[in-house]
DNA sequence: TTGGAATTGTTGCTTTTCGAACAGTTATCG
DNA sequence: CGATAACTGTTCGAAAAGCAACAATTCCAA
């Protein structure tokens, strides 16, 4: 199971590679060419391994998804505890080496590799589920106070990846404040 | 040639690898399974491409030192000219992509290896010819004077190599002050 | 000093990568 | 529109890298 070397190597090479001309020359306008000549690879090597530049994508997008699908639990239920400045100190730590490669591929729209959306679903899943079981009493539709909550912690995550480990005492606060509005939406209390 | 793209990313990795060890563990307890599990390269690679870890040191000490060679004449030429602003200037171009290899390089000291010591015996070289040709009057030996030369310019080179490109202004009024006292002296002038 | 562990070079065999060609498909531009 | 350039995806033999095993040092601590 233990894979060649090798292998590991080129697809390191390869997606780094990927990620960089990602970043600079976008999605659309990058062939499969540049993407070699970059990583240092022959095209005939680069087939071996994916299907085409989408499937390369797809395979990190899902990558990225799946580990943020393994800490969403617990993220969200950080958020909801109002543990704002542990759930930051945890993203960054899980996030500490992927940190440049989601900002970049948080930019990129493909039809079926988002990796954006794909984070944007999970949370909006959880607090949907969250909210159908507080069985609120507000007036506002569940999907629409499930939207608000999903934003403000995306919006975080968002500017918690671009920025990296700056200062983060005012970001809680700030954070904390909106969260706080929100919940009170889901327990109904009228202003 | 050594043309395949594969030598050229192993030779790559192994050296940065190698270089990344000798900043930490230095050259004399580094093993050959150390470099090669750095570099993610198997050790019958590594000798199908290096005889030993010698030789491997030996191939970069080399390089480098053959890069210096080339410029040598134009560096030292600047020395003499007062051209410090330039003199630097030009070095830290040539360097820009060597500098950390070299700064690391600069610390080993193999009988057969020794980076630091070459650069300084084709300073060395220069600075003797030089004060021949100018057939000084002075009644200090020539061997002192050149010795004086050769260690102001290298002091300097160090300094700029593992500075990098910081602040150039207040180090060229300073290396200037001490290149006209040594080269009053080869001209014989008595204060 | 000695015995076990680690390191060295070397080897045979397997797997991966390279490089260059190929026909077929898409852009690009006059 | 047409052509011509670029890109795609695939194939092939050759070259390089990986891996595991080996005997032969060398290291190092008991």
């Amino acid at each position: 199971m233990g894979q060649d070397v090798r292998k590991i190597k080129t697809e390191r090479d390869i997606q780094a590679a990927f990620l960089s001309l990602l970043d600079t020359k976008g999605f659309r306008h990058l062939t499969v060419a540049d993407i070699c000549q970059s990583a240092l690879t022959s095209r005939s090597t680069f087939y071996a391994h994916y299907l085409d530049k989408y499937d390369l994508l797809d395979q990190m997008v899902a990558h990225y998804s799946a580990i943020f699908a393994s800490r969403v639990d617990l993220h969200f239920e950080q958020m909801i505890a109002g543990e704002i400045d542990q759930m930051i100190t945890d993203l960054l730590g899980d996030m500490a080496e992927n940190r440049q490669a989601i900002a970049i591929l948080f930019k990129v729209h493909e039809p079926n590799a988002d990796l954006q959306a794909n984070f944007r679903a999970m949370l909006l899943k959880k607090w949907q589920t969250f909210i159908v079981a507080q069985q609120p009493k507000t007036a506002a539709p569940i999907e629409l106070i499930a939207a608000m909550g999903t934003t403000v912690q995306m919006t975080l995550i968002e500017w918690e990846i671009t920025h990296g480990e700056t200062s983060v005492a005012g970001v809680a606060d700030a954070v904390n404040t909106i969260r706080e509005a929100v919940l009170m939406q889901v327990a109904g209390d009228e202003k």
